[in-house]
DNA sequence: TACGTTAACGTAAGCGCTTACTCATAGACG
DNA sequence: CGTCTATGAGTAAGCGCTTACGTTAACGTA
């Protein structure tokens, strides 16, 4: 046949070896032992001997030779891919969790892949193809999704481990923050300051308060009010929706009522950033006559001079994906990791004069 | 054993129905016809009658059923899985064109497989690993690795088709912009406002000027000056690093020199961003007295209103996935698709007082 | 010495598809 | 009408691994 032909033509014709079509076989003829042996050598499963093992590995190395990936996950059931469902890739916190994953997956040896749910479409189809998904990946991880907070489950996920970051999920591991917490150090740290008249400029929340990020650091910011004994005046929250422009916006409001903050917390570090400009438009210097602070620790935010709450994005991310690697590998679940939040005092924040 | 019973109790509780185990041959039996039928069918393959093929499909819509991608994989040789190699996703280009090029091949059926690059301990990873991270894969998709600028060429993606977004590569697809004309036109817009001393702030130039972006865009800045009857005056260009903090430094410099400028061009957006606050905090207000320019079109651009030339690099993302999947199905090699950059003023330029 | 253990290996049956090849059947054509 | 060609469908041999199970030999232990 005309194919074998060929092969045999390449395998002369490149110094005898096509790399590419070398199998376990040639591996155990070479080395004189089965496919068992070589199968598990290469793993790193027990059941060979020190001796043989080595030769094994020496001669699998010679050849430049590794187990083919479509194989062993077709004989095994396992994939060695683990599935990553996100909003939006183009976004700061997303693509920085990416890193941290990718890279403590590449270490496992693990592949990775990626689902977008950006639009209110591909999330419905997301859905629908779940299944399709989860066959693909032997376990999943969970950035930004809001899944809880549509009621849906760990269990849509057929089986496989799943653990959520920056977000719970009923049956789910989660990495997360204590956004109530870190909110109120955040206002706190204005407190601290002589700030009284502490605005606001907050995100979408959901109808439970307690369930949402924003909610909670919404509660947060309160908390650290009424705790200093300073009331918590309506007028002094602005919504954004999480961009520049509406930090722009928001800034801009509370800049223009009677008796305006001294200091604004900003949930996020880009609507800090758009309030930060919405100062500057109005010739209200920072921080000499308006404290700004944000949360995230965004990249820009250091350039920026913004004093800010730091989310460890990358290591939340890194930390995620070693839990679905435990959960894999079957160790027990685990509830919730949480994570610490600092505060990082830069040039946006000063003592009220 | 337990897990046997496990499963077991699951198949019965679930309506007598445990999706994942259905095969091929379940559906053939179902549809009295045989499993080569209903591959065919389900792949859009010639070879089936009409009716039969409704039927089919019919009947695996029914059961919920899909081909198991990991045997297809084994048996057909082939991935459905394109490979993306960037260096950092935390950062603004490659996130994305991560974005579009991820939609594109979900709408094709088509899994992402991403390798990072972000230090060069990972790069040299990567190209070790090459022939494994080649393997997984039908096509490569590469941005910004420089690939080329190390004499690489495609040839070291082992016979899949490479198209590279943002740079060239021998033997590979590009999907690029002209950045000499780009960078010209932004300096053009400049001149046409009237500015005659005109500032550059720099990204790293690689030694071959015509090879790197960067240099590119230099030479484009230089082209709109000569041809203008302006002098390249090299105490106007500074040299920055690409992020906002060099951009700052970069401005202060241009700023302190006898007759500074009264234009800039800064070569990427984040730099531009950085230049925006270093003329804030020395108090020279943009566009009055300095109009500055910046090139990418990042999402914060509108934001800040910072005129620019605009990329659009998620289209380009969606081309390059288009381009690796057509050359996968066998369509003839590419060599260039050069994408148009175009200006878009807001509010940071100004006609020279 | 006989028997039970344990560890090292080998055997071979899959894993769930794809596809080359074979076989009917049915028009088309002279 | 017989022959040729096209088309629908089926058969079965893989794809390159993993792993349950079987075998063998070595080593106690009673």
């Amino acid at each position: 046949m005309t194919i074998i032909d060929t092969r045999l033509c390449d395998r002369l014709g490149e110094m005898g070896v096509e790399e590419d079509r070398i199998t376990i076989n040639d591996i155990a003829a070479a080395a004189g032992v089965s496919v068992a042996s070589v199968s598990r050598s290469l793993r790193d499963l027990p059941g060979v001997g020190l001796e043989t093992r080595r030769r094994i590995v020496e001669i699998a190395d010679e050849f430049g030779y590794e187990l083919h990936p479509q194989a062993s996950r077709l004989a095994s059931g396992r994939t060695s891919t683990v599935g990553l469902a996100a909003p939006l890739f183009g976004t700061w916190f997303p693509s920085r969790a990416l890193g941290g994953i990718r890279s403590v997956l590449a270490e496992a040896g693990y592949d990775l892949l990626i689902a977008m749910m950006s639009t209110p479409a591909e999330r419905g189809r997301f859905l629908r193809e779940a299944r399709s998904f989860c066959r693909r990946v032997d376990g999943v991880i969970l950035i930004d999704t809001f899944a809880s907070a549509e009621g849906d489950s760990a269990d849509a996920f057929f089986n496989r481990p799943v653990v959520a970051v920056g977000e719970r999920l009923a049956g789910a591991g989660s990495i997360a923050i204590d956004n109530r917490l870190a909110a109120r150090r955040a206002v706190e740290h204005l407190i601290d300051l002589g700030h009284e008249r502490i605005g606001i400029i907050t995100a979408p929340e959901r109808a439970d308060l307690a369930m949402s990020t924003s909610g909670l650091r919404r509660l947060g910011y309160e908390d650290a009010l009424r705790d200093a004994g300073l009331s918590v005046d309506p007028s002094l929250a602005a919504a954004g929706d999480g961009s520049i422009a509406s930090g722009v916006e928001a800034l801009s409001r509370l800049l223009a009522i009677p008796g305006p903050p001294t200091g604004v917390f900003c949930m996020s570090d880009e609507m800090a950033f758009g309030a930060l400009r919405a100062a500057q438009t109005a010739g209200v210097p920072v921080p000499d006559e308006l404290s700004i602070i944000g949360f995230d620790d965004h990249d820009f935010a250091q350039a920026m001079g913004l004093t800010t709450m730091r989310q460890s994005v990358g290591e939340m991310g890194m930390t995620a994906a070693r839990v679905v690697l435990a959960l894999i590998e079957g160790s027990e679940p685990i509830s919730e990791i949480t994570w610490d939040v600092p505060l990082v005092a830069r040039q946006t924040t000063a003592a009220r004069v």
